[in-house]
RNA sequence: GCCCGGGUGGCGAAAUCGGUAGACGCUGGGGGCUUAAACCCCCCUGUCCGAGAGGACGUGUGGGUUCAAAUCCCACCCCGGGCACCA
């Protein structure tokens, strides 16, 4: 080894902390870039896959720092949740301890690989002087109505005993711990994301450096649709109910209609009739069934009323089922079944007898199933011969006129279940009180502090229920005796406004200072896990709409631009400490260092995509490194005084060319080809030197190196940048530029073909015209052997690149 | 079932606008340096034919468009992801 790696980063990464390289403030008039990694849980140990993901943010610090610009990069913890009571719950350690030896470790790790942030703005979430914030968000939500309390089957997780959000509830399975999910009837805290739909919507038209594909995922979750609620009649008795269709155009294909088993009108009609006993049965079996089991496609069952409801179109009657592919917590809870045209309504059908009416003229030959394409209308009166497009506002215009029901929007969002039913989490700032009901903390009182408990483990109420001294308290308005909610939030309430807190991390006296968060926001690079695509993501985009709102931002978005990183695999995984197939970096930091480590995860592949880990991969770039050691010290050929020969110039324009690639290759996230263009470079510099290079080239080639590098490779290019007697910090160095005219090439390779296939290569000059170009290649011999005695129908030259004869 | 991605050497991959397929690296082979080894340096490394010059084939499969297709179009196969009884 030829220099001390570890003195080396132990060195740089002292220097970039002390001189606060990267520590910055409000300058209005630099641009900023507020460049941002999901912020992590402290678990302690980072792997391999973490380390990939922290080189392309820290990667970008340097290089937007470098190119002038104001980057805040801060770094903070998602510290509530489950791993940390998990732990407590296995060692009776509190989660405070447990996390609080777990972030200094994470910290140690992160400056290990080089990775550089504003400590000044760290934070932590589960420190009350972060959720107290947290609380006071929650009482602006309960004031604005956003936060709401109420009964509602909900999923529960029985093995974290506590329930879930629908964005947690992964194949019927909890997120966390994959345990099947189930059904319960909870009173619980919502947070009214569904009043944001539309905007939530609306806006991602506008987030056009996002993924498309995370962009579809928030779509289908939103799940927009529109289409037609109207009323129907129950024959010979008061009742009516709404039903909603996306289909109105089909209603005079309608032959029956089915009330979810939860439906309120279920109940009241089936009381007291003949057919009570066997509908009581089959309401009370799917009430014990969760949603998950009721997913099973094809295998419809339902029990009939025995009423009958009014078709309002034509008069009609229909028998009116009770089933439950009928979900009560989408639309109205009850349908119009036309089998004909919907799949689901015609195995229903099918199955238990009931008529079938297209409305819809299907294709020839279609049989044996329902016909869910366009039109013509048929067997629809006054719609027929209408294609979908046409019958839908119309029916729904006859509805109208009638006063029997409204074109509606429907969602599939439904509202963010945040209470949970655990210990490590938020408090929620309410309390009951017998008097006055559900009674907000006052703002002054916060943060609710939760309290030491004796057992962390969760019984099907939160741990903190257990503790009578926090439960019991006095009501803020009454001043009698109440209950405090004990409850925690969802910790993804915490991660949906920490990157504005950031702006402002040590404020005590508010939220963020406005002025502060609006110089930052939005986040200009945010990167993370695309897992996150509709939790996390969404989640923040709706408090930054509330807190918009609310005036104290001027953004209505959180992230201008996201970066959804690959995961790195081994053995056929995701590298994961459950998997077992982690690589620890230990080994490669002592072996290797960080440079070499950095270079070969931003070598590995593209950044978006999953990538196989390769054990001697590192190996590699290792070698590169050492390769630019030897020749920026002079080890490596002859370095000689003398002005500069044709030879050195063509390899000056070749570092000016790597210049271009290189920046042009990180301008668009292509890290691993920004590395190759430095590799293919040195090779040209290492013939170069073996050849005889003139010093003064030398020095501006490994110049322009250096400065490439020391985004990915900082540790090696500030060391040599200082002993190269470079008097200034790499780091803070402004970002080369190439020179066009060097860039330019005079002589090119012209390839011709005949007939498609390459042929010949020719040198020419790079500004030859067309005419030049096709004679030049004609006169080739070897592509006269090839054209000879065969005539030439056509010659396409594309100057300077190509020229195809076709002949024959 | 519907909606997105993707399929290129022994391996990771590159080819940014339809214009030299396989850059760069790994692995492997040959050679140099060395008493020897490591390091380092040089050469080769898609398949087949050929002594070589060179030629044929080649980007999941089958068609098509084009002077020219990994790239565009149609059909299909396979892999990964998302959604999934949302009316």
């Amino acid at each position: 080894m030829t220099y001390e790696i570890q003195t080396i980063e132990e060195k740089w990464q002292a220097r970039w902390e002390v001189e606060r390289v990267f520590y910055v403030t409000e300058e209005p008039d630099r641009p900023k870039f507020y460049n941002l990694q999901m912020y992590p849980y402290p678990s302690g140990d980072l792997h391999m896959g973490h380390l990939r993901n922290y080189t392309y943010v820290d990667l970008l610090t340097r290089y937007r720092r470098m190119q002038g610009y104001n980057v805040l990069s801060p770094m903070g913890w998602d510290s509530f949740g489950l791993p940390a009571e998990n732990a407590a719950i296995k060692t009776g350690i509190h989660p405070r301890i447990f996390t609080e030896q777990q972030i200094p470790r994470m910290k140690a790790q992160l400056r290990r690989l080089g990775a550089v942030y504003d400590w000044d703005r760290e934070l932590a979430s589960h420190t009350p002087e972060y959720y107290r914030w947290d609380q006071w968000l929650f009482l602006e939500l309960y004031e604005r109505g956003l936060a709401y309390k109420k009964k509602a089957r909900v999923n529960w997780c029985p093995v974290d005993q506590t329930v879930l959000a629908n964005e947690q509830v992964v194949d019927g399975h909890c997120e966390r711990c994959g345990s099947p999910v189930d059904g319960r009837d909870l009173d619980q805290w919502f947070f009214r994301i569904t009043e944001y739909a539309q905007r939530l919507l609306d806006d991602l038209a506008a987030l056009d450096d996002w993924p498309d594909r995370v962009r579809t995922m928030q779509r289908n979750w939103i799940g927009r649709s529109e289409g037609c609620t109207f009323s129907l009649g129950v024959e010979g008795t008061d009742h009516a109910f709404d039903v909603y269709t996306t289909r109105p155009d089909t209603v005079f294909g309608m032959t029956f209609a089915v009330l979810a088993p939860e439906h309120p009108l279920a109940e009241a009609l089936i009381s007291g009739t003949a057919l009570e006993d066997e509908a009581r049965a089959y309401i009370a079996a799917a009430g014990r069934t969760s949603e998950i089991d009721r997913q099973a496609e094809g295998d419809k069952t339902g029990v009939f009323t025995g009423f009958h409801a009014i078709n309002p179109v034509n008069g009609g009657r229909v028998p009116i089922w009770i089933a439950d592919y009928v979900l009560m917590g989408y639309g109205t809870g009850a349908i119009m079944a036309v089998p004909g045209q919907d799949q689901r309504d015609w195995d229903f059908a099918t199955k238990y007898g009931i008529e079938i009416i297209r409305t819809v003229q299907p294709p020839e030959d279609f049989e044996g199933e329902a016909y869910t394409g366009d039109g013509p209308a048929i067997n629809s009166d006054f719609l027929d011969g209408l294609q979908m497009a046409e019958a839908k506002p119309a029916i729904i215009s006859w509805f109208e006129d009638q006063g029997r029901g409204v074109g509606t929007v429907n969602f599939r969002l439904r509202d963010w279940l945040i209470s949970r039913q655990r210990y490590w989490g938020c408090p929620i700032p309410m309390v009951t009180c017998p008097v006055d009901g559900l009674v907000p903390i006052p703002r002054e009182e916060l943060p609710v502090i939760h309290p030491d408990v004796e057992d962390y483990s969760p019984a099907g109420q939160s741990p903190l229920a257990t503790v009578e001294s926090f439960v019991n308290t006095e009501c803020p308005k009454c001043g009698g005796p109440a209950r405090r909610e004990t409850d925690t939030m969802d910790t993804f309430v915490d991660s949906s406004w920490y990157f504005l807190r950031y702006a402002d991390a040590d404020n005590s006296e508010e939220i963020f200072d406005p002025s502060k968060a609006n110089y930052w926001m939005e986040v200009d690079q945010y990167v993370g896990g695309v897992e996150h695509a509709v939790l996390h993501l969404l989640y923040a985009r709706f408090i930054t709409k509330v807190l918009h709102d609310m005036g104290l931002v001027e953004a209505s978005e959180p992230f201008r631009a996201l970066f959804t990183q690959g995961m790195l695999v081994k053995d056929g995984a995701k590298m994961s400490k459950s998997k077992g197939n982690v690589v620890s970096p230990e080994e490669y930091y002592a072996r290797y260092g960080a440079d070499a480590i950095r270079l070969f995860e931003m070598f590995i592949g593209p950044p978006t995509d999953d990538a196989i880990w390769s054990d001697n991969g590192v190996e590699g770039t290792s070698r590169f490194l050492d390769r630019i050691w030897r020749m920026a010290t002079g080890e490596v050929g002859t370095i000689e005084d003398r002005d500069p020969a044709a030879a050195d110039r063509e390899i000056l324009a070749e570092a000016h060319r790597m210049v271009r690639n290189v920046t042009e290759d990180i301008d668009r996230f292509s890290f691993n080809t920004a590395v190759a263009h430095l590799m293919t470079f040195a090779n040209t510099l290492q013939a170069g030197l073996r050849a005889g290079l003139a010093r003064e080239v030398h020095s501006e080639a490994i110049r322009l190196v250096l400065l490439l590098l020391s985004p990915m490779a900082p540790h090696l290019s500030h060391e040599l940048w200082e002993r190269l007697g470079h008097g200034s910090m790499l780091a803070t160095e402004p970002w080369p530029t190439w020179n066009p005219d060097l860039v330019a090439r005079d002589v090119v390779t012209m390839v011709v073909q005949v007939n498609g296939k390459v042929r010949d290569r020719i040198e020419v000059s790079a500004d030859i015209d067309a005419e030049t170009a096709e004679r030049t290649a004609l006169a080739s011999e070897r592509i006269q052997e090839w054209v000879e005695g065969k005539p030439i129908r056509k010659v396409v030259a594309r100057p300077p690149n190509i020229v195809n004869v076709v002949v024959g």
